[in-house]
DNA sequence: AAATGCGCCAACCGCGTTTCT
DNA sequence: AAGAAACGCGGTTGGCGCATT
């Protein structure tokens, strides 16, 4: 018996996002926090089901989400990642707090996927490809059932940290990333500064009260006919919104995440308490000497690990 | 300059799992 | 306990932009 679609509706809006349609998740979500996405399009009027809502937040507005080139440490991360874990990408997002699993999906398929396959072609059995030798698949068994617990107990740990007063900290959101990218035809090329303007003149024009009104008329303001002091605006917009500067919280990986910032990816992005199992966890993964070598080591040898 | 091919990536679709009633 | 609804995940697709012919 398949199951009926979520969006078979009529009037149900598909396609790329429009701007305004971003600044109203953006402000839902502000008010409200993320979740119970069955009764955003209701509330905020959007003609999007919800699945589409949670994709567009977890993809591209949850703050904290880094676009654009995927440095090398990412990368390794990603390569041994999937050779343990496989296609699991919301599991290996997990360990690169800053990406989406779309994104280090897409990027498997489109770069890293031939990268390997070059690879391999030059060196017989690639040092990725593990082979398949059956030593490698037991290895592989006991890591991922490992991985999976810290993943699980990462989880846990962030479910306890927080706590219903901290919940309320949960719409202190981090600007938007600035290599948000929207369809180009529209003129649409940049998050943070494009809803900024965008936010310029609807605020003009609007009183501020996103609340549970549903007022959310689409104001017909150009992001690209605008476009001085459009950082100024930006920050303005951020501000507004109480957003602070994620530069400084977010570095290359997960290790230096700050509980606050993670705060803001409760959704899933375990981290907080599992920072020390993650860096440990990395710095297996970036030691290039000691590639795979781990195979020879039990589960128990390794418990320090987790 | 126009046509065509290709790569990239945002968004959709369908299914499995979890939660709710 | 069972069915329905909601959520989450991975695979796939569609459309845009760039490169090549």
């Amino acid at each position: 018996m398949g199951r009926q679609p979520c969006c078979d509706k009529v009037g149900v809006k598909k396609g790329p996002w429009t701007p305004e349609e971003d600044l109203i998740l953006v402000s839902y979500i502000q008010q409200h926090g993320p979740g119970n996405w069955r009764a955003v399009p209701t509330k905020t009027g959007l003609l999007r089901c919800s699945k589409s809502c949670r994709l567009r937040w977890t993809n591209y507005l949850r703050p904290g989400i880094k676009r654009g080139n995927f440095t090398e440490n990412e990368e390794k991360m990603i390569i041994h990642l999937q050779a343990l874990l496989g296609n699991r990408w919301a599991a290996i997002a997990s360990y690169l707090p800053e990406r989406t699993d779309n994104d280090i999906k897409n990027y498997w398929n489109t770069h890293l996927k031939k990268k390997l396959k070059k690879l391999q072609g030059n060196e017989g059995s690639s040092r990725y490809g593990f082979s398949s030798s059956s030593s490698y698949q037991i290895c592989r068994g006991q890591w991922e059932r490992k991985l999976q617990t810290d993943i699980h107990m990462a989880k846990k740990d962030l479910s306890d940290a927080l706590s219903p007063e901290k919940s309320s900290d949960l719409v202190e959101m981090k600007p938007f990333n600035d290599h948000t990218s929207y369809p180009k035809p529209s003129g649409y090329a940049s998050s943070t500064e494009n809803i900024a303007k965008l936010l310029k003149g609807w605020m003009r024009n609007n009183p501020w009260k996103m609340a549970d009104s549903t007022d959310y008329s689409e104001e017909g303001t150009d992001p690209m006919k605008e476009d001085k002091n459009s950082k100024e605006m930006a920050e303005a917009f951020q501000s507004h919104l109480g957003f602070e500067s994620l530069d400084s919280s977010l570095s290359d990986i997960s290790p230096s995440m700050s509980p606050e910032a993670s705060l803001s990816q409760y959704e899933s992005k375990p981290h907080l308490n599992a920072q020390s199992q993650l860096s440990l966890l990395e710095k297996w993964l970036f030691d290039e000497g000691k590639d795979y070598q781990l195979c020879d080591i039990t589960l128990d040898q390794n418990v320090h690990f987790f």
